[in-house]
RNA sequence: UGAGGUGUAGCGCAGUUUGGUAGCGCGCUUGGUUAGGGACCAAGAGGUCGCGUGUUCAAGUCACGUCACCUCAACCA
């Protein structure tokens, strides 16, 4: 047990810090590194193996809902920016610009994307002439950098990795409806996938993206009760397309500017996970997103035949389908298992020369911390699909199950303080005014993450007068 | 941008008060014994003490300057 203790002790305590734990989890799992240059990650094979899983698996998705991909340059001209008002205002304090190139100054500064609202929208402006050239829906995996004052591995960093999708409709009500559509595809992606409940829904106009007439929010709740917004989806009416003069003929010869929307996630995602279903032991990675869903630790594994069957295994089980290492290294069984549990990988195989003189399979569940022998060898393939199932479906019930406890109501703003407080998501009235909203974060540091869709509350939790909307209010990553 | 903290071996740190041989733990290399929850023994390798200037016979240690990173607030996927 002196030693188990020993372990713990490497990561700092979950309850009681932490931030702290976070950055040791990322680092000591061998996720990211930090870069020499403020803000910047390395991600590393590990870290990259999870994003490659979410790219594939929500590219899958994009691809069956019809969406393009294409890749648009990392400099945007400094005049692009500044053509649609509300978004140079927005995104100006975090732009990194290009100055000088070839030795020499530039004629026009090159802004490194925030964000690719305004190449797109430029390009979409020489692409769109007719009504049969709409919509429009591409989506680019890149790179964007902004230039943030404070910075956390996943959550915040100057470069981070994403997808951007950024489509083009006719009407309105296709592009409003693109909108929320996407919504649902980032929701479906975070429960299957991720394992991950979140709430979903309209943002206030405080938070909404600079230059958007709407913006919908994806927030997961953390282990510490803060929120984190981990997608979101933006309508912008046709405030790009005038901007950038997409415009087409329709049907009738009449000239119409086009609709846009467009929707985001990112490497936050990863962050996502990590504070979801993270313990005191280190990440636990639902087995849908996890590169290794079982590792296989031979036990005296320098006598005959304990490899050769544990060979033998990990091929049974790669050609089953799953993702299975086997951990053939000098290491001790015990240093094994502590540092595949810290890795989160779902499920662990032991097999040595009891189980193979007896035929058991012995496994450990990462979500439950159990070991148990009772399963046969020769059924592996099926016992593995069957837990790792279970440990998805039991990861996701306990992360609702924890967001549900702790989403409380509040009539008052003492009421709303004392929740957030606790780390609890805090739902309330809200009147509308952009007044009231600013003195929910002074007095409590919470934001308006997203309003609720089953609109129930009667009174504004600050002015008490009559409530338009309910809201989710939280602190926030 | 405000406030605090830290820079000494790959990692974590001690040494700085009172200037005088560069240390500890882990990790790493080699060999051997081990092996069902972070094994043990032995022998090794590894350092411009963040950077610069100064004081001094002598600077990791003192003075001045500078850079970087971390944490917390304000701003943000």
């Amino acid at each position: 047990m002196a030693k188990d203790n020993q372990f713990v002790s490497q990561i700092a305590d979950i309850e009681t810090d932490f931030p702290q734990w976070y950055t040791d989890v990322v680092v000591k799992t061998k996720l990211v590194d930090y870069g020499p240059v403020k803000g910047t990650m390395v991600i590393r094979p590990y870290g990259y193996a999870i994003w490659e899983i979410i790219q594939n698996e929500m590219d899958r998705r994009f691809k069956a809902a019809g969406v393009e991909n294409a890749y648009f340059p990392l400099l945007i001209p400094m005049s692009f920016m500044t053509k649609e008002a509300e978004h140079v205002e927005g995104f100006a304090p975090e732009v990194a610009v290009v100055t000088h190139a070839g030795g020499e100054k530039l004629q026009e500064p090159l802004a490194i994307r925030p964000t690719s609202e305004t190449i797109i929208g430029h390009m979409y402006g020489k692409w769109v002439e007719s009504w049969r050239d709409l919509p429009l829906r591409y989506n680019q995996w890149c790179n964007v950098m902004r230039w943030e004052k404070t910075t956390r591995p996943f959550l915040r960093t100057s470069e981070f990795l994403w997808q951007e999708g950024h489509s083009v409709f006719a009407s309105a009500e296709e592009a409003e409806k693109e909108t929320l559509d996407m919504l649902r595809f980032y929701e479906e992606f975070a429960v299957n996938v991720l394992c991950m409940p979140v709430l979903t829904g309209k943002k206030t106009e405080k938070e909404k993206f600079a230059g958007a007439l709407a913006t919908y929010g994806m927030e997961a709740m953390m282990h510490d009760g803060k929120s984190l917004q981990s997608g979101t989806t933006h309508y912008m009416g046709q405030n790009f397309a005038k901007a950038f003069d997409i415009q087409f003929t329709d049907k009738n010869g009449t000239l119409q500017y086009g609709y846009t929307m467009s929707y985001g996630a990112s490497t936050r995602l990863i962050g996502a996970l990590i504070m979801t279903h993270g313990d005191q032991r280190g990440l636990v990675l639902p087995p849908p997103v996890a590169p290794v869903q079982v590792v296989i630790v031979p036990v005296a594994q320098k006598k005959e035949g304990v490899l050769d069957a544990c060979g033998e295994l990990l091929k049974r089980l790669q050609r089953a389908g799953f993702r299975v290492k086997l951990d053939d290294t000098d290491n001790s069984p015990g240093w094994k298992f502590n540092e595949w549990e810290m890795k989160g990988v779902p499920l662990r195989i032991e097999l040595g020369p009891r189980d193979i003189e007896s035929g058991k399979l012995t496994v450990f569940r990462r979500d439950t911390l159990e070991k148990t022998d009772g399963y046969s060898l020769s059924e592996a393939e099926t016992v593995v699909s069957k837990l790792l199932q279970e440990i998805g479906e039991n990861l996701y019930a306990k992360a609702e199950k924890r967001m549900k406890e702790r989403i409380v109501d509040a009539e008052t703003l003492d009421e709303l303080l004392e929740g957030v407080s606790k780390g609890n998501f805090v739902r309330a009235g809200w009147c509308g005014c952009r007044a009231c909203e600013d003195r929910v974060k002074e007095f409590a540091q919470a934001t308006a993450r997203v309003l609720d869709k089953n609109h129930t509350a009667k009174i504004c939790v600050v002015c008490g007068k009559k409530a338009e909307h309910t809201v989710f209010f939280a602190r926030a990553y």
